[in-house]
DNA sequence: TATGAATGAGGCTTCATTCAT
DNA sequence: GATGAATGAAGCCTCATTCAT
């Protein structure tokens, strides 16, 4: 008995990652906008009303998607920062940590850039990526304007919006670079321009 | 006779603002996405039918847009480019300049982030905001790193796309700072970052 | 050109008309949940899409099509009472014309009884057809009631809940007998039954 | 073993009357065409499919709802008119037992006046009521009209669906007075007028 | 050229019903 | 017998587009 129930719920569990798979693929292929219920649950292989079973819009899987990114990133990150290093040595690294985070999610990143056009609560989706790892960005930056270690002449918030923006829009690259490598490039060049003379 | 003529070339080209401004501003309001045709005639106080005399689409309008943004960034930085200075100098001027255009044209940018996310050829509009001012980017980098004015570790065309990040992220910011003061102290970071040591 | 836009409005009406009777007709035969906005356009021959040029609901006809009866009742009743004549006569002869307003629209009140069951705002369209003459009788009655012509000891909202019953139920009557004598019949008893002794 | 069996049955049987409870509360609550089957059976506190076990329909239920109602009723005149008495009286009688009962399952007797709509078998539901207590009060009137007790210029089939009818509408009635005292003022003056003279 | 009513394709959502467990 | 996930038919509604005036 308790194994049929756990066999259901595994079945179910599995169902809701076949449908934001297909709904992260979908939206990747044809974008946020032009992508249908009915197409993404064509693409799962499941009938249309099944998708209502486990999510009420188009909008909830999108912010699942943001949620399970998010939480990657931000485990990733976590990971990287218990380390003791410089500021400039601990931006960097978790940088790149973000980076490889979000390259195995390529097709998700850019949806947010985005996304915020189709709902109707755009600040829920637009900014859903950010908390944790954004802040975390901050601060670091924060430490080490206090250190001494990054120029004090530029808000830390500023700074902060220029990683973000990089992130952003290097997803939407089309450089024959390496995602990775692309951001990397571009945090050499950010850290060279805020590091304290 | 020749004086109706112009008369009616004139009206028929005040028709065609007045969409267009209707437009921008219907797309500022309530995105790309949300915004319906019969939305942008009703704000230009013109029948829906009218529409279809001057474009063929959402899309062709979003286009339109881009391109009188484009041609005025364009003039703008022409201008500027005129004198002579040492690249970094010429960069940023660049960029200031085309920051004060945009500035002009606030409601349009953000747009285009979004916009190829909404069309069956993404391509098209997503891009085609950059021919004109990124590749003159990318050239006068290109020209400093010949002369030794900016490193040569990074390939040129990253740079330029980190350019291109900054104003098309900007434009979202909500931070308390003006867009054309944001900008300007990015590109600071930018320029201090890819200075040749 | 005012005749042109005339001309237009003229059939924009006619549409409008042709949809209240296809709606009404569509009612009676499938009631009113078991109808679609699709079955009520292809009965009017027209698009489906065109029912929202000028209707945002199916509630919205039915309000209409009660309107319009309230409408025609009132007038009917209005006319009746303005002879002047005891309250026992007064009331018969408003209940009758009532019968012959409704009469004219059968298809429309049984749906008063029922429609409340399928709108968000049951008391909106449950009670939509009452005021204009329910009130009326109210205050025949209590007059009558004043000048010592009716019995008191039954209050005037009872009796004149009385009176909407009939209509209400008989509009649904099986009976081999014309809606308009069954409801003199109906209205005899209830006049004998309220007559003062 | 024995017992078994019919531990099984009385289970079966409660579930039974769970669905029916569960079912009557949300028609009251929502109205038949709002209540689906879900929704019941989440009310019961149930699984959806079991709800096809015990019926086949929504209409199944409610016809059962029917006929238990018409059966307490059908009990309760029953009683009361085993007594020997005049017409009138008898009539008065039988009328209160039957506000009475229906008193107890007020949330049942509303359904039956707008279930016809819902139904592709409107005659089967809404009538499905009356059969027991509507005939019986027919068969009282001729009676009384026989015996020169009632008026016999009205038909008795319209008296009765005077009843009738005054026990659909008083069910939705929004006075400020208990159903079986309305009922009671009603069917006192539906007395006074049809009494012979 | 301007208009706006008519249109139907296409997306969204609900829900009765089935069926494997 | 109980369950609830899967299903697709069917309804609702929007909107780009056309076309007669």
């Amino acid at each position: 008995m308790a194994e049929q129930i756990s066999l259901r719920k595994r079945k179910k569990f599995q169902a809701r990652q076949t449908i934001l798979n297909a709904a992260a693929q979908q939206f990747e292929v044809h974008g946020f906008a032009n992508t249908s219920i009915a197409g993404i649950m064509q693409a799962a292989g499941l009938g249309v009303g099944t998708f209502y079973n486990y999510f009420s819009s188009k909008e909830e899987v999108l912010l699942t998607l943001a949620k399970n990114l998010r939480e990657q990133v931000a485990k990733s990150i976590l990971a990287a920062s218990k380390v003791n290093q410089s500021s400039p040595e601990l931006l960097e690294l978790c940088c790149l940590c973000t980076a490889r985070a979000i390259d195995k999610n390529r097709s998700i990143l850019p949806l947010f850039t985005t996304a915020s056009e189709h709902s109707d609560k755009p600040e829920q989706i637009g900014q859903s990526l950010s908390p944790g790892f954004r802040e975390l960005f901050e601060k670091i930056i924060l430490r080490g304007q206090e250190r001494g270690e990054f120029r004090s002449d530029v808000p830390s918030n500023i700074i902060s919006e220029m990683i973000h923006s990089i992130y952003q829009t290097t997803a939407f690259s089309k450089l024959e670079i390496s995602f990775q490598e692309n951001i990397r490039l571009k945090v050499k060049i950010l850290l060279a321009g805020i590091r304290a003379r």
